[in-house]
DNA sequence: AAACAGTGCAACCGCTCTGAC
DNA sequence: TGTCAGAGCGGTTGCACTGTT
């Protein structure tokens, strides 16, 4: 049963093709069309592997593929894509017509990937990397106190909240010690219903309640937040799926800035593969009002050293909405698209 | 001008999934 | 039902090119 070998890798040559070769190649599929790789090299006459006369039409070749540098359209639309997708080049090049997979992976990993670097965004996650936060700046801050500290706990790095909490006890002058794992246990309850019904109820302008935002916070997120008590039971879920529908669905109403949709822990970049009205929602415009961020713009900025604290978007107390707006708002910004069915992703 | 470091990208590697046998 | 090749994918490598010292 079964089938023989694909091909005889002894013998067959590898490394960069010849024009002579790439001339074989692509006039055997001009006059057979593309597919059975396996008997494909013998017919054309190449002594190649069929997986890599596949890879040579596919990622150079084949007629309808876009050359040149990407447009800033096409790089937004990368950065954005990936925040929801993540490395999933092959669904990310499906909507990007002319680019292949390997052309976007490369330009990210050479291009984007560096500048998120260098902007001190973690380009997995596409959060702000707060374990290069300076700490120490955090602990001197006259607002820190144990309620705060609770409320970080949701938002950062486990390790480095502990940390912090070890510091900040050992320049406690009344020698108060924090448990973290104690504090860790009083914390669980977070997710509450009532959270959602007077997050809602707060106004911000609409222009805010962007999928960049969400999809930028919710990955960040989860990236952060492997210990947070979610979804610990079901009608903890059903209401944070219920208000996810009323907060995308709701438009003139968001998020305060310094009030994160706890449901945002919940969405995971792994449910939103190919998904029809995902794809569907994804068509997305150069002309939108989008257009405005620039990468230099951003880049300006000084890079020395990682953004404020005070500059974490949505993450810590944000002192004006200019600042909000100034850092990671604008990275990722698109709109969402009125058929953007978000229960579909949970 | 030479040596070195950094960058960009084509191509390969290895894995997984799917479907034919 | 199990095996295997084909196809597709993400990660990695190697090399040519460019910039810097």
């Amino acid at each position: 049963m079964g089938r023989s070998p694909c091909c005889d890798k002894n013998g067959l040559k590898k490394g960069p093709w010849t024009p002579e070769e790439d001339m074989k190649l692509t006039q055997y599929i001009q006059m057979h069309g593309p597919g059975n790789w396996r008997t494909l090299p013998k017919n054309a006459g190449l002594e190649r592997c069929g997986k890599s006369c596949r890879l040579r039409w596919t990622n150079y070749l084949r007629p309808d593929i876009k050359r040149g540098r990407f447009s800033f359209e096409e790089e937004e639309t990368i950065i954005q894509l990936h925040s929801v997708l993540g490395n999933k080049w092959s669904a990310i090049a499906a909507r990007l017509p002319g680019r292949t997979d390997n052309e976007i992976k490369n330009y990210w990993n050479t291009h984007i990937r560096k500048r998120l670097l260098r902007m001190g965004i973690d380009p997995v996650t596409h959060a702000p990397r707060l374990d290069l936060l300076d700490l120490s700046s955090l602990l001197s801050s006259p607002q820190l106190n144990l309620s705060s500290l609770l409320r970080l706990q949701t938002l950062v790095n486990p390790d480095a909240l502990r940390l912090a909490m070890n510091l900040l006890s050992s320049q406690n002058d009344q020698n108060q010690l924090f448990n973290f794992d104690q504090l860790q246990s009083q914390q669980a309850p977070v997710i509450q219903p009532n959270h959602f019904d007077n997050t809602i109820n707060q106004q911000i302008p609409s222009n805010d309640l962007t999928t960049s935002s969400f999809s930028n916070q919710s990955q960040s997120l989860q990236g952060n937040m492997g210990h947070f008590p979610v979804g610990s039971s079901n009608s903890c879920d059903q209401i944070f799926q219920d208000n996810l529908k009323s907060y995308i669905t709701t438009s003139d109403q968001s998020l305060p800035s310094t009030d994160i949709p706890s449901f945002c822990y919940e969405m995971k970049s792994d449910s939103l593969s190919d998904n029809s009205s995902f794809d569907q929602s994804l068509n997305y415009s150069s002309s939108s009002t989008n257009t405005n961020f620039s990468f230099d713009s951003v880049l300006s900025t000084p890079l020395s050293s990682p953004p404020p604290l005070n500059s974490v978007s949505g993450l810590i107390n944000v002192s004006t909405e200019d600042e909000r707006d100034s850092f990671c708002s604008n990275l990722l910004r698109f709109e969402i698209p009125g058929g953007l069915d978000f229960a579909d992703f949970i």
